[in-house]
DNA sequence: CGCCTGCGTATTGTCGACAATATGGAAAAT
DNA sequence: ATTTTCCATATTGTCGACAATACGCAGGCG
């Protein structure tokens, strides 16, 4: 989960045990690594939506001075996952309904997409993965489990879109999946009736096996404007509004 | 064209001729100029494809630290338009023709889609606005001005999909524009027949002004389609390959 | 009583310096 | 002659300090 980010963890003489080899995976950017976990506070609702981002605690939690913290926020700023107000600091993105609207649009439509070009191209093991993420989808829904029904539900959908073998669709899919991520994620957790949308990833792995791509297509937009349809009700938080 | 950057440029006396007024349009952050001014070297081909981005250079030509700079190049790594390689630098990204391939995939279907949506919720001064891009670019045509001609392909069919009214969508399909921005641009200045895909504006042209939105969008991806098969030849630059 | 002004403080923005890492070439070894 | 090692140099990465700006509140003015 969270990160071990302080480069001041010493392991006990370990500066010939791990030697500079190339053949070592280069540890990530430390940028790189804060962005990814102010990212995942977001998404996870540990930053809410419209809260204020400072920097110095950040800097202090992580040790970290405040520059790559600062080239994060232009990161996260791009993926549009928080606002940055020049001279006034960096707040968490706070989309309103029609913001999240109009996301849903472009996402279905890029899953959708996404399915129909899986259907040409696709690769066994990709369509094994799926699979497997609509067995685990089964297995989580009977048992009742939310967060597991909600995590495989993600893997199964992003594995049909990997299944396209097209990276521009997957990362811009991936990165509009981001940004309503919490969203899709509190719905999941909140409504009442979760079995309706559910029962359709039957016919939507059916098509997929079936390399029916328009099907495909239809089906994930379908599936994904339903399930928008359960979720607007519980959008309703507008968070932070204050003055 | 390019920045006025340098924060020396001491106008005179005008300390008090452009009052603080919170009317007075703020000013630009240093990073998104910084970040600007970069973009443009890129879409414009004054930074080429695999070439090497140098933050000192940089820091003297502008007159800025390298800390904004920094900033500036992880924004563009975000949109693909650098790459960074940890310790090694920022590189001009230089996609391969099966890349540029997939982005037109994605960005035909975002075209399309935006076409589709601005036939129900096109304002009129927007669909006015294209009809006015449309009449440049006939202009353009005729007088056989291929500069004319592209900035006037750009604008209609961002206006277009401007029209839209989804805030999302005119992002990313912005944001993927950037990207094919340079190969599009040399390859309408090269190409011996431009003049086929020219005379498919006035069907999408008509189509707009008759709301036709699926036709609208069917013509749209054709025509990209079309483009992008009298480009494909253009694109065989490797750029810079060296080693 | 409400509004405007001015100042102290908190926060962001920029900088120069230093540390860490990669690059290229000379010298040495095979 | 070729390869390897080592070092000088160039470049990126991180930091602490300072500058610039915005915020909140006290005090004064209409």
């Amino acid at each position: 989960m969270s990160l071990t980010l302080a480069p001041d963890g010493q392991s006990p003489a370990s500066d010939e045990a791990v030697p500079r080899l190339s053949l070592t995976v280069a540890a990530q950017p430390l940028t790189q690594q804060i962005a990814n976990h102010i990212r995942d506070q977001i998404i996870h609702d540990g930053l809410k939506p419209g809260e204020r981002i400072r920097e110095q605690p950040i800097s202090e939690q992580l040790r970290v001075s405040r520059t790559p913290i600062r080239e994060a926020l232009q990161i996260l700023a791009t993926e549009r996952l928080v606002d940055i107000l020049p001279n006034r600091g960096a707040l968490v993105a706070n989309p309103g309904v029609e913001d999240l609207r109009g996301m849903l649009k472009v996402y279905s439509m890029l899953d959708g997409l996404g399915g129909e070009l899986a259907c040409l191209s696709a690769q066994p093991v990709q369509v094994a993965e799926v699979e497997r993420q609509y067995n685990l989808l089964q297995v989580a829904f009977e048992a009742k489990d939310r967060s597991a029904y909600f995590q495989a539900n993600q893997a199964f959908h992003l594995g049909i879109v990997a299944g396209s073998g097209n990276p521009t669709l997957v990362e811009i899919h991936g990165q509009l999946n981001l940004r309503l991520y919490r969203t899709r994620y509190l719905a999941v957790m909140q409504i009442k009736d979760w079995t309706s949308a559910a029962y359709q990833h039957a016919d939507i792995l059916k098509a997929f096996l079936d390399r029916d791509g328009p099907l495909l297509n239809r089906l994930l937009q379908a599936h994904l404007g339903f399930a928008w349809r359960q979720a607007e009700g519980v959008v309703e938080t507008p968070a932070l509004a204050s003055a």
